[in-house]
DNA sequence: GGAAATATTGTGCGCGATCA
DNA sequence: TGATCGCGCACAATATTTCC
């Protein structure tokens, strides 16, 4: 049933109510879908992508920047397996002041117990989902199989994401010629030649294709307009 | 038709890596 | 250590397209 709403859903609204009708099934009350945040990071705000979470869980969450002392954050950084939670795991005695101001604020909201089940998707980065609730601690098989589920939900998470952004090309067609030389090893001298311009003038369209795309180097460039299908 | 926006082409300069 | 190369950035001029 879930697999098949799952596969069924081509937008991120059929998305958004699938993950609502998984976080039912397993009789959580809230669902989050967010990108794993590094060790840098200190706001989760920006990570989420999607959350039914209490928005004022959110604000006091980040007001107090306690991404940087979540225990949770710190094991799902160190591990690939989903990591399941109460809060009396997180507080345990000679708790840090920080962790048990986190505690507090989770109890206020009445989130007592929750997972997170993290997966790499093609962009390269590490997303997650998240459940949090007051539901009794998950079986194994409960886990085993809210686990597919999530590495589906964030395959079409991902899926709907690159094809949205693959629709949305802000490059001209000479960016993608320069971008697509680029790709195949050609250097900027290389590529003036084969299109009878001056390196400087290769050089301008791909500061402009990087700049478009987003990205910090022709590196990430190439990298990005392949998984985007810009070029072949 | 003219203004505005966008694309195209070009120049100069600085930085870092590599090599003789 | 200096020369060379690749890269990235800032900026300017011109051509083309879009919109009113």
């Amino acid at each position: 049933m879930l697999t098949g709403e799952l596969a069924a859903a081509k937008s991120r609204e059929a998305l958004r109510i699938a993950l609502g009708n998984m976080r039912q099934s397993f009789n959580y009350d809230f669902v989050s879908l967010l990108r794993i945040p590094s060790e840098q990071e200190k706001i989760l705000g920006p990570l989420i992508h999607e959350s039914t979470l209490p928005q004022a869980f959110l604000r006091d969450f980040d007001r107090g920047q306690m991404l940087t002392h979540c225990p949770v954050s710190i094991k799902v950084r160190r591990s690939m397996l989903p990591i399941s939670w109460t809060v009396d795991d997180l507080k345990g005695p000679g708790s840090k002041q920080p962790v048990v101001e986190l505690c507090d604020l989770m109890g206020r909201h009445g989130l007592s117990s929750g997972v997170i089940i993290s997966f790499f998707l093609s962009d390269g980065h590490r997303y997650g989902l998240r459940f949090d609730g007051a539901r009794s601690a998950l079986t194994q098989s409960e886990i085993n199989e809210l686990s597919m589920l999530s590495l589906q939900a964030l395959e079409v998470f991902g899926h709907i994401t690159m094809s949205r952004d693959a629709q949305h090309n802000p490059l001209s067609a000479r960016e993608l010629e320069v971008v697509s030389w680029t790709a195949q090893g050609k250097t900027s001298v290389e590529i003036g030649q084969i299109l009878t311009l001056s390196d400087h003038t290769v050089n301008a369209y791909l500061t402009n294709a990087i700049r478009k795309l987003d990205c910090v180097n022709r590196t990430q460039l190439v990298a990005k307009a392949l998984r985007l299908k810009l070029i072949a």
